[in-house]
RNA sequence: GCGAGAGUAACUCAGCGGUAGAGUAUCACGUUGCCAACGUGAAGGUCGCGGGUUCAAAUCCCGUCUCUCGCUCCA
């Protein structure tokens, strides 16, 4: 990275404030690095944890009809066979760079392979059936002339080539020679914009058991959602749920995403808040847009500011292959537009697929109405990581105090990592002696923060990177009223109060 | 995968053939006493890794690893 960047990129002055003060940092640094995983350190870890139970207890508290569930992160194989993952993303694939299409290479390939062998036995028509191929008996510059003479080198197979005989080479090679020669889109049919085929291995692959075999291969999720629809049947029995309900999962998924990058936004281990709501068929839009609803407030209950954020609609023709609606909530990053959280319509789709992989049935049995039916799925799927960076951007705050740059994270008292700090204006005449004090009294209820070091100004200012609200400072004062100051972070004001009020202070 | 850039102290970087440096941060002592003060001192580096050229390499050459950014992609 330019040097230049680092001072005046803001995501970049983020990365390092982050580094600097143990928020979030490369992972594995002492061998180098690892792309794409980073480590949340003392700071770091409680404010992700701060955000993710502000969400589960949105989700649990606030409903008394969406209840909570850690499923497995290894599931069954067929679970992903079924939900369409392991089908979509395991094969080589190849896209269009014009139309943006993908397309799976057997199918592309397969049209060329016969072109190939048809446009063959025509130059070929002079001869007789089964007579060796030469490329100088093809016509020069004709793509048929130039597979040909690729297909024997490779191969070594140098007269040997026979007309209609599909050659013995590789499957691989001979695909990418027919996407070399007659490269165009099935789809918009635009010459040459087929790019170079890619395994796209989505998915996380390792081996259940220490013995590996082809029966013992497992995957990391790469979605939480999938566990909550194989336990829903369980879970709405256990607790006494009947449609419209809904299920809240948070965990870790794991995707191999093809380009990860912009910090903590696109890494291919990551967190998610997950919650289907199951509704009877017919009721699934009034339930979206409810959802849509109370997910976009809880981005401003946060302290995310509402004119960075945006609503963005999948185009109908761009759907997954699960959903008849998507909403994205949207972030306005350094780097632009990001998605923070989507609310889908699923509709039947999972249920009915994993019923049918399955052989079990899936269906709800409303007693009332004495009707079966597949839930439909509502499903609000937001990032952890993605709103934490959301929440740091928005609060990274520069100012300028008495001629000096301020830096400071002005986050929600609500997932600020530490709540307050304590702090003797000067470490002797007894000063520190109280404020220890009054910091044990505080530390086994609050995350506070006791430092004697250095000058105040420099305490404070420590806080202020990683957000702290408050500061309770002890001064000569306090010896002869009891009171001591409480400075807040975005002002910089101070009030005095007296040093029995601190618990309740920060209880507020 | 392609293209570009970067690896020297905990951090930001300078040095670009001749003894390894600065600022910040850290620690100790002193001083000051409400917004990154000051003084004195200390600690901290096989200059990413491997090879080559040279009397001499952080510096030049070759290779290699890693990271970052951009593009393609993103249930």
């Amino acid at each position: 990275m330019a040097k230049n960047n680092k001072q005046t990129d803001p995501l970049a002055k983020l990365v390092a404030l982050c580094k600097r003060r143990g928020i979030v940092f490369q992972s594995s640094e002492i061998y180098g690095g690892l792309g794409s995983t980073y480590d949340y350190g003392p700071y770091g870890a409680p404010m992700k944890n701060n955000i993710a139970r502000l969400w589960w207890d949105d989700m649990t508290l606030k409903h008394d009809n969406i209840v909570g569930l850690d499923s497995a992160v290894i599931l069954h194989p067929k679970v992903w066979e079924a939900s369409g993952h392991l089908k979509e993303f395991s094969d080589p694939l190849v896209e269009c760079k014009n139309c943006k299409k993908r397309f799976k290479v057997d199918d592309v390939v397969e049209p060329f392979s016969a072109k190939f062998w048809k446009n063959i036995s025509q130059m070929m028509s002079s001869f007789e059936p089964g007579k060796l191929i030469q490329p100088e008996h093809l016509p020069e510059g004709s793509p048929e002339r130039s597979m040909t003479g690729k297909i024997l080198l490779h191969a070594q197979l140098k007269d040997k080539l026979v007309e209609g005989e599909l050659p013995d080479l590789d499957n691989h090679v001979y695909n990418e020679y027919l996407l070399d020669a007659y490269n165009q889109c099935p789809a918009c049919g635009e010459k040459n914009s087929l790019l170079k085929p890619r395994d796209f291995n989505l998915m996380f692959q390792t081996n259940m058991g220490p013995v590996e075999d082809e029966n013992s291969t497992g995957y990391f999720r790469p979605e939480t959602a999938q566990g909550i629809f194989l336990d829903y049947k369980i879970v709405a029995e256990s607790a006494r749920l009947k449609p419209p309900f809904g299920i809240a999962q948070t965990g870790k998924a794991f995707r191999n995403e093809i380009t990860t990058g912009n910090f903590i936004f696109r890494t291919r281990e990551f967190e998610q808040m997950e919650m289907q709501y199951f509704v009877k068929p017919g009721e699934t839009s009034e339930w979206l847009e409810k959802w849509r609803q109370l997910r976009w407030d809880w981005y401003l209950s946060l302290g995310i500011d509402a004119d960075k954020l945006r609503w963005h609609e999948h185009p109908k023709d761009k759907l997954a292959h699960y959903a008849k609606e998507a909403w994205d909530i949207e972030y306005l990053f350094p780097f632009g537009w990001g998605e923070l959280e989507g609310i889908h319509d699923r509709g039947d789709f999972d249920l009915k697929a994993h019923q049918e992989a399955s052989g079990k049935d899936l269906t709800w049995f409303d007693d009332q109405e004495k009707e079966r039916y597949h839930p439909h799925i509502v499903e609000t799927s937001a990032g952890l990581n993605r709103t934490m960076l959301a929440v740091l951007c928005n609060a990274y705050k520069e100012d300028e105090q008495a001629g000096e740059k301020r830096v400071y994270l002005a986050l929600d008292p609500k997932i600020a990592p530490v709540k307050a700090a304590v702090f003797p204006l000067v470490k002797k005449d007894g000063l520190a002696e109280i404020a220890a004090e009054i910091y044990d009294d505080l530390r086994t209820r609050f995350p506070v923060f006791y430092d004697k070091q250095g000058s105040i100004g420099r305490r404070y200012r420590r806080m202020d990177e990683i957000g702290t609200p408050f500061c309770f400072t002890i001064d000569y004062q306090t010896k002869d009223d009891d009171t001591v100051t409480v400075r807040w972070r975005d002002t910089l004001k101070q009030e005095r109060i007296h040093k029995d009020q601190v618990k309740a202070y920060l209880e507020n």
